[in-house]
DNA sequence: TGACATATTGACTAATCAGTCTATAAATAT
DNA sequence: ATATTTATAGACTGATTAGTCAATATGTCA
């Protein structure tokens, strides 16, 4: 990845998550990234193939952090709670990243080329959990519900830290991970 | 209200959901709306005016399906399920208002001036919860967290029942609901 | 060295935008 | 009936936009 097509990147991620895919002109991002606006251009035919490249590398990014192999020796809460914690850190380190991912995964302008690029990656996280249901840890819920559950805890709890970051704690992402876990766990 | 007026708000809810503020034109809003830009601009002073009384609209509209008394008669549990409820079925049947609610609540666009017109209507809501952690019937969880996670609840139910229309029926929703309400009970 | 490809620049352009303005039409008041 | 205010229309304008283009610089390879 060259240094100045780095640089857009980064200036879009910042900027479209701040004002928006058209509240950003390519003006804004070259003066923003430090480059001319035909650099810009050389390296991405259009604004839509410059916001597609950023949701590929986010997600990509994301999926990088998340990733790492289910753990027999440990106990299937401790399992998801490692992969819960993840996605976590994840949006707290990367809060731009994460709410490009959230404020973008519908737009219209991301083709479902670059959806399918990514999607299927989570197959492998579908089946995690359904490990959990199989051996009766967790409610016997549909997988759809399960992970847009899951999904809800991660959305509450990124956004709750970024609210409120003096609140962020060892105690605190337990507690919030404890919330998560009892609505799924059985008994 | 005129009836000129409600058709630019509703062309206008539908259009910023879609393609976002700036990614809508006056003249499209107008267009939708079966009117002249004219019209749309003696109405509303300029764009930013519109999203704002679109916004208190919006708000004025989840306020008045929300509310109704806490019922002693009746357990916290059911109470704080009827409250759950009434936000997801002001989600699954008012889907664009429910996204503009959730893209637009950080938009610079809304005013400070708006949002306290709003915000403090909440706290009805929030001492209803009070109740429960006063009584030991839920977890003592420090406000701010609970918050977040009975709206994080609300978001990835309503969000996943739109995504999935043929899965809306009692007995998902309660399921919904049991996970929610699982995460907060005691014991 | 010299030839060719790639990188970078910023002035430029056609299209689009928010908002204005003038002209009427409809409603309301006196 | 007449005057005044309010509603509606759409052509128009100055500013801004995405994207182009020709010029120049830098790198690469034989």
């Amino acid at each position: 990845m060259n240094e100045k097509e780095q640089s857009i990147l980064d200036a879009s991620l910042k900027l479209f998550v701040e004002h928006g895919f058209h509240g950003t002109s390519t003006a804004q991002i070259a003066k923003e990234a430090g480059v001319a606006t035909g650099t810009l251009f050389h390296y991405f035919n259009n604004k839509e193939e410059l916001i597609n490249s950023l949701y590929i590398h986010t997600k990509e990014s994301l999926l990088k952090d998340i990733s790492g192999n289910y753990d027999d020796k440990k106990s299937f809460k401790q399992n998801i709670k490692e992969l819960w914690l993840k996605f976590n850190w994840f949006g707290i380190n990367n809060s731009y990243m994460f709410q490009f991912i959230l404020i973008f995964h519908t737009s219209p302008y991301i083709t479902s080329l670059t959806k399918e690029h990514l999607e299927n990656r989570y197959d492998e996280l579908v089946e995690f959990y359904m490990q959990g249901t199989e051996k009766h840890e967790i409610k016997m819920v549909y997988n759809e519900l399960l992970q847009d559950y899951f999904w809800g805890s991660i959305y509450s709890t990124v956004t709750h830290f970024q609210k409120y970051p003096e609140k962020l704690n060892e105690k605190n992402l337990n507690m919030a991970f404890e919330l998560f876990w009892d609505g799924i766990k059985i008994g």
